[in-house]
DNA sequence: GTGAAAGCGCTAACAG
DNA sequence: CTGTTAGCGCTTTCAC
């Protein structure tokens, strides 16, 4: 009913602009969005005008006409977990790459708190990339049929998913330790939940099926470098001269617990984490891990999100796996038989 | 001009709702709003139908008429450093609680891309937290003219801003390391441009003054792991007892460089960081540092933010100050003239 | 307690 | 090449 644009505070508008330079709003639209469209010269004008009255245009209003806003969502189970920061940088850059923005949905490690958060965010966004989510199968059909989304770290059937190849890691560990004379290996599970933990036990127990190795399994154990501490009471009682951990942080964990008992790592025990997180490299000796390439991880997600928003077919298909490397550092060294009985002897805590 | 809503795919829209309900649209805008302003059983009515039929408010066009989208933006300078990790948790955190979703932008330690991330998203967020910002003070006030601002971890005049109390964090460091029997320190600078570090190098140089001790500044250093590994090749030609590294991960790095050249910490050296991030209680020794209250940080800074938002009066007076606390690990002991000066005599590489 | 109607700021037809 | 116009889906007066 006011006739009054522009009043005082508010930002200008598209209305504002196309008056001050004389000409119809759709001019002023196609200067910026279809240049060629418009005449060169009355383009630059309109676009002077508009930088100089401080005109950007309303996301908001774009979106709800185009159904469009270029911002994508990133669920992540626990931020604090370092495990993510190399997949939220590479689907970051890649976001960016694309001319996305990208929102962050915290799931705190909680079904519900995802949920939430996502049901938040789907509204205001054109796609979704889940992050090793504790949501349900049937939960995530739900919202995939909402909005284009992929899964990350996880297989469902029936949706894009993009996963490491963790069997393949686990051969490559398996025969690294092998080589360093070990037949009887530890693992230490993570929680019972997590996709990763059953894939990569599942492999382990197959190749020393595979190669008559001694397998012996223990946890399940909180994905926490305080889960990899206590891990080392119930290690001890049926000690190996090798422990494959669930994750790297795990594996830290195990390592703080081997030094608490005054257990020499590699002489007593030879320790493999997975993941490659930050602080692997700088943990004396550094710790040995199968690395997963999280930034490619994260940038394979949000690209091929990207390319389904795109009106691109969703890979439906098999799971797109991407390749682990082996990363041998200290925490690793040959198998001896008496230094590690003699480590764990029972009441002993002395070391080397 | 066509008349079939509600053709195939598309959500559900209020006015879907209205006609499968029998009632105006108004109304059902109402039963979901203002439920005491329409009657109780209508209003339950309508609550089925709409949830029936998967409507869910479109928070574009709520926005577009409303001027609030419930995001805020959350600038970080590099979502690599683990430093971020606490503040993002803790903004995070807080922003769910005051009903918020958190929109990162990553500056990818670019003046630039910072900039052209928060011009993507500042259209769709109702306010901005600005984290260790590399962006100008002026660029800065402009951003603040568009939207509610709030600067973590830097100050600048006239803006509502959150820091960390590094100059009494400094103090207790300082103290620490007299206690052991130090009077020698090296302080290990970061990038000139970051606030943090002219302020804590500023701080030492003052404490120092008044206690009549000698310090020593090395540097400039990426404040990295790399950037501090090489800082031990300056440092070693004039070698101190003490160093205090401008944060945890040039100390890491610190550590690291001393390990390669055989000296032994704290016998030889001791080393003190900021910040106390993840990976400093797990290497050996563990790492004595001056802890920022990294959560804390981001929810007070979201929350004032969302208190602006609110209409509060920003706070552009004094810059809220938050306290450190001091973390004593392996790191630091005392000062030993004679093991210090061996450690790093000219063309020694061997340790104690 | 409910309905009708006017836009929020923008873009995409459709005419000229 | 440019102008006119009809909404995107929602909330908010203003009537009844």
């Amino acid at each position: 009913m006011v006739e009054q644009r522009n009043g005082d505070q508010r930002p200008p508008t598209i209305y504002d602009v196309a008056r001050a330079a004389g000409v119809a709003v759709s001019t002023v639209s196609r200067a910026f969005s279809r240049p060629g469209r418009v005449n060169a010269e009355t383009a630059a004008r309109i676009r002077k005008i508009a930088s100089d009255m401080g005109y950007r245009t309303n996301p908001l209003a774009r979106a709800l006409l185009t159904g469009r806003t270029s911002v994508i969502a990133l669920a992540i189970a626990d931020i604090t977990n370092p495990y993510y920061f190399g997949i939220i940088r590479g689907a970051q850059a890649a976001a960016i790459d694309a001319g996305y923005t990208m929102l962050l949905a915290n799931a705190q490690e909680s079904d519900r708190l995802e949920r939430e958060a996502l049901d938040r965010s789907i509204g205001m966004v054109d796609g979704i990339v889940l992050t090793s989510t504790r949501m349900s199968d049937s939960a995530i059909r739900k919202m995939a049929r909402l909005r284009p989304l992929i899964v990350l770290n996880r297989v469902v059937v029936g949706l894009p998913c993009v996963v490491t190849d963790h069997r393949h890691g686990m051969r490559e560990a398996v025969a690294h330790l092998t080589e360093l004379g070990h037949t009887s290996m530890t693992y230490v599970a993570g929680p019972e939940a997590a996709w990763a933990d059953s894939v990569r036990w599942q492999a382990l127990r197959e190749i020393a099926a595979e190669r008559g190795l001694k397998v012996h399994r223990i946890g399940p154990h909180p994905p926490t470098v305080a889960g990899g501490v206590t891990a080392v009471e119930q290690f001890r009682t049926q000690p190996a001269g090798a422990v494959i951990a669930y994750n790297d942080m795990v594996a830290l964990g195990f390592l703080q617990g081997l030094a608490a008992l005054g257990a020499k790592v590699p002489a007593d025990v030879s320790v493999i984490g997975f993941d490659n997180i930050f602080g692997t490299e700088l943990v004396t000796p550094g710790l040995t891990t199968v690395a997963s390439p999280l930034q490619t991880l994260g940038a394979t997600a949000v690209r091929q999100l990207v390319a389904t928003i795109g009106g691109a077919p969703p890979q439906t298909g098999d799971p797109v796996m991407l390749p682990t490397r082996l990363v041998i550092r200290g925490s690793t060294g040959p198998f001896r038989r008496r230094r590690t009985a003699a480590a764990f002897r029972s009441g002993s805590t002395a070391g080397g």
